[in-house]
Parts: C-alpha cells; structure tokens; sequence
DNA sequence: TCGGGGATCCTTACTTTGTACGGTAGCTTC
DNA sequence: GAAGCTACCGTACAAAGTAAGGATCCCCGA
C-alpha cells in the first residue's frame, strides 16, 4: 500500500476543503462525495474524518472558503466611500462578490440549501449594513433593505428558469400556445438583443437592472423616513 | 398479506402525490423517502413505481400540486383589472401565491433546488407576464420585472438567516463584537417593532415592504422606455 | 539508541435511500 | 374457464455517509 511519505503531503483540513472546492468546480457539488473527494488526495474516505467532522463539515467550509474569497475581493476592489456615494459602493460590493459566486457556481445552491446562515456569512452581512450606516442609513431601511436585496446582497440571484443545456428556450416554441405571453417575450427579447451571453437572456445584465432598480428604491427611502 | 381490498383504497397517481404533499406539510421534506411514502399509504415502497416513475417524479409532482393551488387561489382572488391598475393585481397575485406557499414551508426549498423550472411554474410565469403587459409593459420591461422580482413573483423570498429556531437572534449577541453593525441592527429592531410574528423580523412586512419597493421602480419605468 | 504514545491513515462493515428484477394475486376479456 | 394484464410485494443491489477498531509512522523522552 502507498502510505504517506512518497510524494504524499500530509493531509490538513484546508487541503481537504481546497480539494473539495476544486473537485466542485470541475464536476459540480453532487459529484462531491466523500469517496470521491478522498480520492482525489490519494486517500481514502474515512482518512478525511480525521480532519472534517463529516460532510456537513465540508460544505459549510466551503461556503467559509467562497466568503473569504469574497471578503479578499471587496478588500481589494476601490469603490467610493459610503458616505460619499453609498450606492456606488454597494454595487462596487455586489458586483464583486457576484464575480467570486460566478467562479464557483454551486456556492449559491449550497448557500440556499444550508439553513442557517454560516457565521461567515453573517459576519459579511455585517459589512453591507456597515456600509449603509456610513452611506446614512437608519438601521431600521438597513434591514428592510437587507431583505429586499435578498440573495443579490451576495451576488447571486436566483435563477427560476436555468436555461435547459442546449435548447435555450427552444422548449417554450414547442408549447407557446399554451405560454403566450411567455412565448412573445422571448421572441422580443430575442430581437432586441441578439447576442446576448448566457442563453436568451443576459443574467449579467439582468443582475444589473435589478440591482440598480433596488438600489434607486433604497435610495429614495433613505433620508426621508 | 393485506392484499387489496379491505379497507384499502386503489393507489393512484393523485393519491401519492397528495400523501406525499400531507407528509412533507407535517415532517418536512427531509422525511418523505419513498418507504415513508409508501408507508402512510399502506402500501410497500416498490408499489408506486406503478404509478410515479421515480423520486424525482414525486417532487416534480409537488411542485405542480403546489403550481395548481395558487392558479386555483389566484382565479379566485379578486384583485382590479390590470389595465386599470397592475401594480395593485400585481400584489394580490404575488401574496395570494405568498397564501399558498406559506401552507408548504417546503415548496420555495423544492422549487430552488430543481434545475428546469417545470412546466407548471412557467404556466404560472406566463400570467404574470401577461398581467404585467395587460398594464402597459413592454415585454422587454416585464421580462427584466421578472428578473427583479425572482422568487418573489412566486410568493416568496430567499431567507438568507432562517432564524435558527429558539434562540432568534439570540446567537449573535455572543458575537456582537464581531458583527458590531448587524447587532445594532437587530437591537434597534426589536426596539422600534416588538411585536413581530417570526422572530426578530417580521417576514410578511418584509416581504411586502421589498415587493411594494420593487412593484414602485418598476411602475416608474413603464410607459417611459 | 530505543521504546511508548499519539496522530494519521486504512479496513471492514453497518445504515439509509433509491430502485432494478422477478414473483404473485386478482380482475378482465374472449 | 383460461390467458393475460395490472397492481402490488419481496428480495436484493448500489451509492453514500460514517462508526469502530486495527495498522503504521513520527516524535519525544529516557
């Protein structure tokens, strides 16, 4: 057997939550099982209790690992002050969070599925109220605007159609007497901006609109309550 | 063996799906396996494969179960015209959903976690989008509204904290040196409102709060584009 | 130098869950 | 009344998480 010591390095929790964001990265987070993430670091799966408490453990760091990546990003990212121009700081936020979130796109689903907020996350909602604070903000439209934010606070919208792989809203024609509506907003969508990224809709775009739709909102709240 | 006969009723489709729905409603979703399934109908795990082709096709199921009681509730809401007055048919259309999906805390959490939305939800979005254009939308507009509106056009919101059950906010004054600005926050919170319905924040005002916030910039845009 | 102890990793096996496969009972149809 | 279809059952297998204990290696003190 091939114990420790040829060009095996010992194993820690972060290589074993590194290899994990890794292999979700690649495969998508339901390939991520024990077995298989053990494998991945030439070992195998019940070698990794030893440095995770189980695979709850695991999921939760990696949304620890996406949240300090996204912390780096804002860190490093120049918007305004919040006292300044609070929204361009908070879009600045947003849209640097949500490009972190793009590069590991199971970090929403698993976000979502996990009940409680992890204190990672907690303590990065922390910051977004700060920064409403500072852009004046009482902490009562802080909340409210926590909420209406919903997900997009941390970059992320949910996506109600995922366009289905290949067909991009081609399966809408095959029933578009039933979906009318539906049906002539695509095909408008379509004229109007034909070479959008992702499918038949810009999600970037899209992110954007209601980002900014949202932040105009708060901003007119703010300051006259 | 009980065959069929006594006092028990022919499986069905239907009857699955509803036992499935009631057992999801009293256990949650984590407890409806298909032995559990089959269990409260009386009946071995393998039966219903005579009738749902999988696990899967019983969550599919359920999320048009649910899709079928809020068209039912929405056709029978009487909200105005929306020619007359969309934003307002909007916001009976979307709570009355709210209504629905406050009935099976499960379903936002079902809906999420699938893929391709089913064929029910895009029905569903179809009368939205029709409503929205019945009230003067462009269908370019009314497809970014669906974008803002994500999940809330369902009747729900993405809870990020899911206040974790007893302590309510309980949990972050231990750490409210680490999360300075969320405490404050939460303090003044309860300071101004303390008589909420769900915890430290009262999900429904929220709810409606962000809705109305969103319904308002949308109102502002249409007709000027 | 050497032996003990603890950390690290492996082996085995159990549990839960979904589901494939084939068997059996009862109704339907000719 | 026989054939066959349908609904249901029993058994069993695979994947995945993980509990329990054994084996190996490294470090440290004597």
């Amino acid at each position: 057997m091939a114990r420790r010591g040829e060009a095996q390095v010992r194993l820690t929790r972060g290589r074993v939550l590194e290899a994990a964001c890794a292999l979700a990265d690649e495969d998508g987070l339901a390939s991520l099982t024990m077995r298989s993430l053990a494998a991945s670091l030439g070992v195998e799966a019940m070698s990794l209790y030893h440095h995770v408490a189980g695979k709850q453990a695991v999921l939760d760091g990696l949304v620890d690992l996406v949240m300090a990546e996204i912390e780096r990003a804002v860190a490093e990212a120049d918007g305004p002050e919040p006292e300044r121009d609070w929204k361009t700081a908070m879009r600045v936020r947003v849209l640097t969070a949500r490009e972190v979130m793009l590069r590991h796109p199971w970090a929403p689903g698993l976000i979502e599925s996990r009940g409680e907020a992890s204190f990672s996350i907690v303590r990065y909602l922390d910051g977004v109220v700060g920064l409403m604070v500072r852009g004046g903000f009482s902490y009562g439209l802080a909340h409210r605007a926590l909420h209406a934010l919903e997900s997009r606070a941390l970059g992320f919208s949910q996506e109600m159609f995922r366009p289905g792989g290949d067909d991009d809203g081609g399966s809408l024609e095959a029933v578009a007497d039933q979906v009318p509506n539906l049906a002539a907003m695509v095909a408008a969508a379509v004229h109007d901006q034909p070479d959008t990224r992702l499918g038949w809709c810009d999600d970037q775009a899209e992110f954007e609109f209601a980002l900014d739709l949202i932040l105009d909102g708060l901003d007119r709240l703010r300051g006259r309550e």
